[in-house]
DNA sequence: TCCATACGTCGAGAATATCCGACATATACG
DNA sequence: CGTATATGTCGGATATTCTCGACGTATGGA
């Protein structure tokens, strides 16, 4: 987690249709939605939608998937835990060895497994 | 930690400037810094300087205390562990139970006392 | 009161973000 | 191929943010 994908991140997260349909993508894990469901849930115009879902991927915090004709996204957990720990690096000021396992266990959230322990330790 | 208020938080980080003076009164955390060093050490005009600590102040990441002439502010890592909890509660898609000892867990990182356990815990 | 220091606020120009109609692309079916 | 469905991209009109000069406010000392 550099400091410029943290602030591709919060800039994500800091519009209100994207930190819904984040969310949503969320609560739809593992499945993840198709584009236009998502869009149809919401309450926005399809192209809209797509400009979104285009800032939210770019910013690392979902994921899509073609499946036959629609685009299936998903939200990204590793991302959400890789912010988290961004933020609690910040919080221990440096002193990430009290951090490090605290941010080692964000991966029991939802996370099948933790892909690589070092990234999250390496502070 | 509330959804607008997310948002606010989101928001005010997703600006260089912004980011880079939070990092900044973390690692000077529990002292602060007078607004005008902060704006001397980013490089910054002050009133550009005073926007974005009142960005800041609003989106409930940093404190002001005045101190004579001066304006201390200081980091408040509650509001990161607010975030930071926010984030997981997403990550766990609403089933909280698994997260919560560990939200509660971010209160080791350099705040002296959880204020409400409650609070983090709630869901 | 007058001055100096430290910080905040106002205003406007420049840059950026947001939104949606219109059009383009990709897949499936016949 | 042509048509229907699902999604992405382009264009510009509107709204918001960012920046900084100029001025206002608060504190301390003579």
């Amino acid at each position: 987690m550099d400091t410029n994908e943290a602030i591709l991140a919060f800039s994500a997260l800091s519009q209100a249709t994207r930190l819904e349909v984040f969310r949503l993508l969320v609560e739809h894990e593992p499945d993840g939605l198709p584009a236009g469901e998502i869009a149809r849930r919401i309450g926005v115009p399809h192209n809209t939608m797509s400009t979104h879902l285009a800032i939210l991927t770019r910013a690392g915090l979902i994921d899509a998937d073609r499946r036959s004709r629609s685009i299936v996204y998903r939200a990204r957990l590793e991302a959400v835990r890789g912010l988290a720990g961004f933020l609690v690096k910040d919080c221990c000021g440096g002193r990430s060895e009290l951090c490090a396992p605290l941010i080692a266990g964000l991966s029991l959230c939802g996370a099948p497994q933790a892909p690589s322990p070092r990234e999250v330790a390496h502070g």
